[in-house]
DNA sequence: CCAATTCCAACCATATTACTAGGTATTCAT
DNA sequence: ATGAATACCTAGTAATATGGTTGGAATTGG
């Protein structure tokens, strides 16, 4: 039960911008070649990040992207579920829960309602601002030690 | 962010041998029928399982498969990391962390281990025996509303 | 006008998933 | 002893998902 690189690419790439929240449009290919990323894939998420109004986009020579909102208003569990959709183990605990005939009378779906729950709970009590923070006290951490 | 086959075939398989605990062999094609799953494939299951020591089997005429242990020791977790590998979301924060050469500078990584934790923490909390409680309790609720 | 950029749709190679097929080994019941 | 019922094992395979690539059109700052 792994995360596709949809969702690990995508809060990358979403940090980073919160990092120079406030600074601009900044284009795509900086981001790429920061992360060491496909630029040609990374667009394919930014497409979907910005229909799903997290970051908007300024075309043309000196454009790029930027966050939609302020990193305190933007969850980890925003930008997953955006590109990876329902964080459900299994697809019988999904929102859009079509099918399980069995409804509630299964005891193993009840497990995998724990699971989500579960999950959903960390990814939602996260912000985008949470990761920037905790980013400088990383840094200032290491500075202190004397670290590389 | 899905789980595969094998770990909610194979959830619900060590749920009907817990369901039957101590009453001797089941054979694989009941298991297969009552869950409507492929025979052949679940058997592919039941070998992991049994390699790993979560179940036993008996060969040759009126053989099938057991627990290997009471339910009550068997948890969901032992269950789904036989049959899906180590519940990560990402591969950086697995066990047999290998890659990542960026360490504990990442705050993505972070977030990751705080998805790691919490799954682990459900599935690691529920026991074969909760199930058949729970599964029970849900039976005669039934009852005692009149349904079906 | 031109270079830099986003936007968009289609294509494609590879890996994974979820099986199927077909055989061998073992054991119980008769 | 024999045969049916079972577990055990390995290889093959169709469908699907993943992780991109390709090529171009639209937009805009300088």
């Amino acid at each position: 039960m792994k995360l596709s690189t949809r969702g690990r690419y995508g809060l990358k790439a979403m940090f980073q911008l919160a990092l120079h929240y406030g600074q601009g449009p900044i284009p795509l290919n900086v981001i790429a070649s920061q992360q060491e990323l496909s630029e040609n894939y990374l667009e394919q998420l930014f497409s979907t990040l910005r229909k799903v109004g997290l970051i908007k986009s300024v075309r043309g020579a000196q454009g790029g992207y930027m966050l939609a909102k302020h990193p305190k208003n933007i969850t980890v569990g925003n930008i997953l579920r955006a590109l990876e959709g329902d964080m459900a183990p299994v697809y019988c605990v999904t929102d859009d829960n079509s099918s399980c005939h069995r409804e509630e009378k299964c005891v193993t779906r009840l497990v995998w309602k724990r699971m989500k729950d579960s999950i959903n709970n960390v990814i939602d009590s996260i912000t985008l601002q949470d990761m920037v923070d905790e980013q400088k006290e990383i840094e200032s951490a290491n500075k202190s030690v004397g670290g590389v």
